[in-house]
DNA sequence: CGGCTATTTGAGATCTTTCAAATTATGTGG
DNA sequence: CCACATAATTTGAAAGATCTCAAATAGCCG
């Protein structure tokens, strides 16, 4: 299923960054590193999966947390009736198995999209950790904190918008968690299928597919197979404002809505049009991140 | 916006009247509904609401976590273009305000649907409170890894039930939490509006009503304005798996989904069809909830 | 008893989905 | 590197579900 691989070096423990979570990660990492001075600098395992492959089974026991460390995920919930829905596509920087803190069981499949590396975070560690290092407990409910607001913004994409509105903002968070991971803003590629696409933005592929070839056509984004590039970052913006609702016009008026989520999401919004300041990204995997290319593909 | 009550006496054990009057982190336990383990007990504040009246307004900072003590609440989510949508319906035990940790101010507007009582409890002191009680961390952590299964859940209804299905699931859900508060799962009051069910299962208002329709018309349920009669449990259960898609009658087949929500969810989904073992819910709260009937509806 | 709000209903308009089929990648073996 | 089989994506046309608009009812408040 996953290729343990090495231990990392006993020295600073290193935490993805950035990205999504940028702050809360940026926090996870330096808390977890404790004593930078390497007191007692706690060593994390890392994993490999291959494309395709499953990092978290659904049912499975909860024992570690993740963090993304490069590559691609989808995580996925699938009621008891098979009612199954993409939840999210996780990439560096982000936390995963957190749903299983509660049931002590995993509820999500969480599958790479690339061939991926992560971080395990055995949990009891974790609790350990908090009793020694102040604020970590409270990092971690920030985060978890975030990951309510994000499932709440896509409850609200989908339950409020219309389908080229949920594309287009789709696409503009896509571009924002890109350029935090350095990459550009309007343009890259998407690592998950149109299926994936659908499932995650509530809609049948084939209405992804001719969203996508519509947005393309009013001359906003270019689609090139999975290869995406914003022209108009502004017209899609726009669009990502368009409720279902026709009475609900207000909300499209351009006065409203200069940032695509802001307000009262504040700090809290990883996604969408907020680039959260564009900080670099520093990346403390030196050794392991050199055999990773910029997007997240395991090239080494 | 809301009554302050009696800041409890700093004691161990809170009197006032001979009664006891406030909640101790134990109690906070037990009707977060975990396990207890004991110790001292801090006291907390109580607040009552009037309906209609917000205890949190999105945007306010985040300071204090409420557990619902007594009536019915919505919270309502709101992007920064104005879509809005109901996200939840929280009642008595739920904790509110966990979206507002992260960004360090409340992501949600919640507003009582009747006269209500709640419980206080400052994030700060809980952090302190985490290094006293031990497990107190982890249930916390819990709770709101609940949260979010219960967001993916309602993130699934949306995305992959129809209308039929959705407001299936929405009363079966509904009537289970009723039972956990002591009252019948299959006869209960709406404390919201169609307007507000519409927004949480992400449908028009005349959809919810013709849904509504429809099913009594099936002899499913009974509808009296907002009193609702679950007449065939099983086929409303049944209803609740039809998905939105047409393809995927398999997961309607009678054989598959035995129980609306459990598999993975496992003991997280305190939520839908799962009495949760039927725990009766004690009341620590003998004075107050004197004055509270048992549906919630603060009569004193 | 009004005035008002909430809910229900009807009928047509729309947006998505469904079903079918064409078209474009991707992968494999020679 | 080509040919073939398979998977992914795109497109078209029609069906279906939900929404929109309009109007009738029903309930609640003073």
């Amino acid at each position: 299923m996953f290729t343990k691989s090495r231990k990392s070096n006993p020295v600073n423990v290193s935490v993805a960054n950035g990205q999504k979570v940028c702050s809360s990660s940026r926090e996870l990492n330096r808390l977890l590193r404790v004593d930078e001075d390497g007191s007692d600098s706690p060593v994390f395992t890392h994993r490999t999966v291959k494309e395709g492959k499953h990092l978290i089974r659904a049912g499975q026991k909860f024992e570690v947390l993740y963090v993304v460390n490069a590559g691609f995920f989808k995580t996925v919930f699938s009621d008891d009736c098979g009612n199954e829905q993409v939840m999210g596509f996780p990439m560096k920087g982000d936390l995963l198995g957190t749903e299983g803190i509660g049931s002590q069981q995993y509820n999500n499949d969480v599958v790479a999209l690339t061939d991926a590396d992560v971080i395990e975070i055995p949990f009891e560690d974790l609790s350990a950790l908090a009793k020694l290092v102040p604020g970590l407990d409270e990092t971690m409910f920030r985060i978890i904190s975030q990951q309510l607001i994000q499932e709440q913004l896509a409850l609200v994409a989908i339950g409020a918008l219309c389908a080229e509105a949920r594309l287009a903002r789709f696409l503009m968070k896509l571009g924002d968690q890109m350029q935090l991971q350095g990459c550009s803003v309007d343009k890259f590629m998407l690592r998950m299928s149109r299926q994936d696409i659908g499932s995650y933005l509530g809609m049948k592929i084939e209405t992804v597919s001719r969203t996508l070839t519509l947005l393309s056509k009013k001359g906003i984004i270019t689609v090139d197979q999975r290869d995406i590039t914003i022209a108009d970052r502004t017209a899609l913006a726009e669009i990502g404002r368009k409720s279902r609702a026709k009475d609900d016009q207000l909300a499209q008026s351009s006065i409203q809505c200069p940032q695509m989520e802001a307000r009262k999401t504040g700090s809290s919004n990883r996604d969408l049009s907020k680039p959260d300041s564009g900080r670099p990204i520093a990346t403390p995997w030196s050794g392991l991140t050199d055999s990773i290319d910029s997007v997240g593909r395991v090239t080494g």
